[in-house]
RNA sequence: GCGCCUGUAGCUCAGCCGGAUAGAGCAACGGACUUCUAAUCCGUAGGCCGGGGGUUCGAAUCCCUCCAGGCGCGCCA
């Protein structure tokens, strides 16, 4: 049974008793659970009952306890004051809920909420012109999470990345390559290929400084790049092709995915069509200047200083586009080439504006689809010293800090293999589940709407509320589970009459709790309400095991019944930790 | 001037579509490894939930207002 199946048999068995006391039904009333698992498995509040039955809601609670003839797996009905409290049997309860957990298997948390919907969910959005740094990562750990979490409701999603491979940063860095690097190459140089091109970028900013020819030397590149100059093409191709590779090398890395790659320089012309489309239908008008401008509603967007509406330029009047004219023009595109239900771009707060528009426009154009889009917007990452700044070079690498962290985690394991018996690739391997495991989760844990603190020495911590304390969980069960496979504990042989204390009560409660979990997460695109859920998982066994005994415990029948609680368990941890990106490993 | 976000323990944050004494991690202090992995667990200490009003049987949660911080507000991306 499902906790949605135990709330109903819950409420049933009250409803019942409801009825021998008052001679109607109650209405309203919703199970959760006791504050204290000592109190109860569930309890229901009797304050919406108070006013139909003109009674206090501790007498209403009272009486129907009274009254109450529980039956199986009904065990108990107690009230406490306003409250009433629902002892299950434990056999009935653990069993058919472990039974339940096991059946959904790798489906654990699965629902059809968004069954038959088709949505892509951008992310990342990198510029060519230098590597990734930790708001990259911030990014992509969401647009991982949210994509494994739209996939579990039912949804069919399409990652897609859209790469902004023009403009004049490219041209910066090309310039300087073109004229400072001697012919060098990411081989010659031993570096990544991101890495390599973003040297050049920072060189660009030193040398503009002292010459100030570069300024209108990287316009004219831009216009030669525009008009399609077979220099600069080619260039533009080798330096992107660097780059490129070397972001494969972090997508990899770091758990992205992308099925769809769109390339600025190849959307940057679309939208001009709808715009002149939207024009002589009176969806945009002309301003006083030539520009063609939507006038924003007043209600989310507000009015000006002087009264007047809100507007935003889709197109100048020469006729060249903007920002807004390209996603226009994108997000029509995305839609028609692969028939989707809705859009989810992951972007930071700071555009939260432009997507407004960029919604009202897309409704006000006719596209029923605008309205399910959606702006997965998320906070700043401060360092310590202040926002993150790229130009200055005050930032954290996304690489080096993958880096760093696989590297704090292979050091954690050696240290706990003084022996020296595991291989230098076995630990590598483990080493790099938990480091980037660790950063996903520190960015993940916090709601998207909050900024992010980064502490270099909290982030590189795996004790606490991390993802680390919850894969050591998942692999101390595969501990347990490996001694009873070779022990041939039988499952079958569980009795789970014999469970029911406190930490295994919690810990069930946490198991049941977790397709909801989910399907809230989902809903609510918070992968860290998800991230909280499976910490707590985490930690409810961590009190259990400190405490029980599974193997050693005292008849047969608990060990195997424990062995089935904690089978679930690796399962909720598992597939928890899969919605968030991270992996799993059956030794640390 | 307008819009959005944030304000909860020393620090970082949950809880925010109202319900049992406001939770967790870190840091501090004190304990627990001949027993299934101590990357663990237990205990102690730490809170006018930014301030003030209101709605309600009941408010961290909803409404109003003020204060503080952040992001943004047509012809940048």
């Amino acid at each position: 049974m499902i906790l949605a199946e135990w709330k109903e048999a819950v409420f049933a068995a009250i409803a019942r008793a409801c009825r021998a006391a008052f001679h109607r039904d109650p209405e309203g009333l919703e199970a959760g659970f006791p504050p204290e698992v000592g109190l109860g498995d569930f309890a229901v509040a009797c304050f919406p009952l108070a006013r139909p039955f003109r009674m206090s809601p501790a007498e209403i609670a009272a009486r129907i306890a009274a009254a109450a003839s529980p039956e199986p797996p009904v065990a108990a009905i107690r009230a406490a004051g306003p409250y009433l409290n629902v002892a299950l049997q434990p056999a009935a309860f653990f069993g058919a809920s472990i039974a339940a957990l096991r059946a959904a298997g790798d489906r654990l948390g699965n629902s059809a909420a968004g069954a038959g919907r088709r949505v892509m969910v951008e992310y990342l959005s990198p510029n060519t012109n230098k590597p990734l740094h930790l708001g990259h990562l911030r990014n992509a750990a969401l647009g991982i999470a949210i994509t494994r979490l739209l996939e579990a409701t039912g949804h069919r999603v399409i990652p897609a990345i859209l790469i902004n491979d023009r403009g004049v940063h490219i041209c910066k860095s090309m310039l300087a390559w073109q004229r400072f690097a001697g012919g060098a190459t990411p081989a010659s140089a031993g570096m990544k290929g991101d890495h390599f091109v973003g040297t050049w970028y920072v060189r660009y900013a030193i040398e503009a400084e002292k010459d100030p020819s570069l300024e209108p030397a990287v316009q004219e590149m831009l216009q030669r790049w525009e008009a399609g100059d077979p220099e600069i093409l080619a260039l533009w191709k080798t330096m992107n092709g660097w780059v490129y590779e070397g972001f494969a090398e972090t997508y990899r890395r770091f758990g992205m995915r992308f099925e769809v790659v769109y390339y600025e320089s190849e959307t940057y012309k679309l939208g001009k069509d709808v715009i002149a489309d939207g024009l002589a239908r009176g969806v945009f008008t002309r301003d006083e200047r030539g520009n063609t401008v939507f006038v924003l509603p007043e209600k989310p967007f507000g009015r000006e200083k002087d009264g007047s509406p809100k507007r935003v330029t889709v197109l100048r009047p020469d006729g060249t586009s903007l920002y807004i004219t390209q996603d226009i023009g994108t997000a029509i595109r995305k839609v028609t080439e692969h028939a989707l239900d809705s859009s989810v771009y992951v972007v930071g707060s700071e555009q939260e504006h432009h997507f407004q528009c960029l919604f009202a426009i897309l409704e006000a154009l006719g596209f029923p689809w605008a309205r399910a889009c959606r702006h997965l917007s998320y906070g700043m990452v401060y360092l310590p010293e202040g926002k993150m700044k790229s130009r200055e070079g005050k930032v954290v690498d996304a690489d080096d800090l993958i880096e760093g962290m696989v590297e704090l985690a292979a050091e954690e394991i050696r240290r706990r293999d003084p022996e020296g018996r595991l291989a230098a690739e076995e630990i590598r391997r483990r080493a790099e589940t938990i480091g980037v495991g660790a950063i996903k989760f520190y960015l993940l844990r916090v709601r998207p709407a909050q900024s992010i603190h980064f502490d270099p020495a909290e982030s590189i911590s795996f004790d606490g509320f991390t993802g680390p304390y919850c894969q050591y969980a998942y692999a101390r069960i595969f501990g347990i589970l490996e001694k009873a496979a070779e022990r041939g504990i039988a499952e079958e042989s569980a009795d789970f009459g014999r469970l029911g204390n406190p930490e295994e009560t919690l810990l069930l409660r946490h198991l049941l709790q977790f397709p909801e979990e989910v399907a809230a997460a989902a809903a609510e695109f918070s992968p860290a309400r998800l991230a909280v859920h499976v910490f707590n998982t985490a930690r409810a066994f961590n009190q259990f095991y400190n405490r029980h005994a599974v193997l050693q415990a005292e008849t047969a029948g608990l060990a195997a019944a424990r062995l089935a609680l904690i089978r679930a368990t690796a399962l909720v941890l598992k597939r928890g930790l899969e919605l968030l990106g991270l992996e799993v490993l059956e030794n640390m």
